[in-house]
DNA sequence: GTTAACATTCTTGTCGACAAATAAAATACA
DNA sequence: TGTATTTTATTTGTCGACAAGAATGTTAAC
């Protein structure tokens, strides 16, 4: 009943195919609307975005990479568990990535790098006024990620971000049903002391600011896990 | 007048095509057998390995994801240039893989990674003894990375990884004329040093070497770019 | 009732082909 | 002779189709 190329539809441009896909589907994956463990159909992903296969598969393959899914040969993949084992080695090389991007800020940023910071921190705040915890999660990501960038080193940017990642989809588990509205929030006045640190150019101070932000939202995973197995304890 | 499939050609089984052509071509572009700027064919390709074009492109597309070659929208992929620009971010992300990457081992090996590293170690120095030097550069990638999986931090893995990688490309383009056939090599020795201070589990000397040994490489590079470039120099 | 062999269905991996987009060549014009 | 424009050709992005392999369901045997 789909072979009537619907002209309502949105017309997507040659080579934009594969690009679209991954994106909703890593926003998806981030977002837990896709589960993880679930499968991944490529032919129902092809009816869904009203393309053939080729491009899915496309997409899928840098997912793959990005260790978003996991391919089974000949079989179906699946989205990439988030591996609660490691959880350790997850804090640690956050941790790390937090304090070097931050000093590598202190040392290397540009105006237009403050100017950008300044602005997704304010995007933040608006995220956090609203009680908007999906956005809150988000922003907080692209915030640290343009600190990161005004760094100058895309090596710590490109795990940076692939940690980040990782964290929003631990955090979309657990956050949501914890979450206090406090005003100030303490992460926008933690947020707030990094950019000051920043913008002097005080390397030992960003790197002092950014382990503690880093143990902060360490503890805070570790309560909600904690708090979240307590209640699986059989009696 | 390739249209006839050659029975004695390799047979290959299904779904090992992505992986075959992933496998020689990262292999091609790290040895510099495809130089750094050069565009990369599918059709081409697709003729070379005997096979369709679909699997050549999701190749290229896990290659493409790990910053090996890069993609101009309708236009053909080009094997990535080496960043001489953003060098000593290179150097500063290798030199704290190396050092993070130690210290964990140090603190999580097993008895079977010791074994194994000391296998690596034991290649890498034959390596050294036959005096060939592109063996020397994948063998000692080999031997950092199985230290840094006994560190069980898969995020300092896949980076490091990524580095060693980009460093076997520069080696390659300036290690092979200056190459001095000391024995014993002062890397056999440090490597060494480094096993033993892993298998006592001292961190703080295994940080320190791991220093050392980075700062030694990266003296290394910068003298043999230093070197080289002087050559240019207009009179 | 349980297990084993078989057939069926479903999903993936690969293929050849076509059309859009770009690059190259040929032609026209000043 | 140099530049602009049209034409040709090459290369990519996408498609539909087919076959191999795995999962599932069915029948048969004990």
């Amino acid at each position: 009943m789909a072979d009537i190329p619907s002209p309502t539809l949105p017309e997507r441009k040659r080579g934009s195919g594969v690009r679209l896909v991954y994106e909703v589907l890593r926003d998806e994956i981030l977002d837990l609307t896709l589960q993880p463990g679930s499968p991944v159909d490529e032919v129902a992903l092809a009816e869904r975005f009203a393309m053939s296969r080729t491009p899915i598969r496309e997409a899928l393959v840098k997912l793959e990479g990005e260790g978003l899914v996991a391919t089974l040969p000949n079989r179906s993949s699946v989205v990439s568990n988030i591996d609660f084992l490691n959880l350790n080695a997850f804090f640690d090389a956050l941790t790390l990535m937090y304090r070097v991007t931050t000093r590598l800020a202190a040392e290397f940023h540009s105006a237009e790098d403050m100017a950008q910071i300044l602005r997704r921190q304010a995007v933040f705040a608006e995220a956090v006024d609203a009680g908007d915890e999906l956005a809150m999660i988000a922003r907080n990501r692209d915030f640290h990620l343009t600190i990161a960038e005004a760094g100058r080193n895309p090596y710590y940017v490109q795990l940076f971000g692939r940690l980040l990642d990782e964290g929003r989809r631990i955090l979309r588990l657990y956050y949501y049903p914890n979450f206090q509205r406090r005003q100030p929030h303490p992460f926008v006045l933690e947020h707030e002391a990094i950019i000051a640190a920043v913008a002097a150019r005080d390397v030992t101070l960003c790197d002092r600011l950014a382990k503690d932000h880093a143990d902060q939202i360490v503890r805070l995973i570790q309560d909600m896990i904690a708090r979240d197995l307590r209640q699986d304890l059989p009696l």
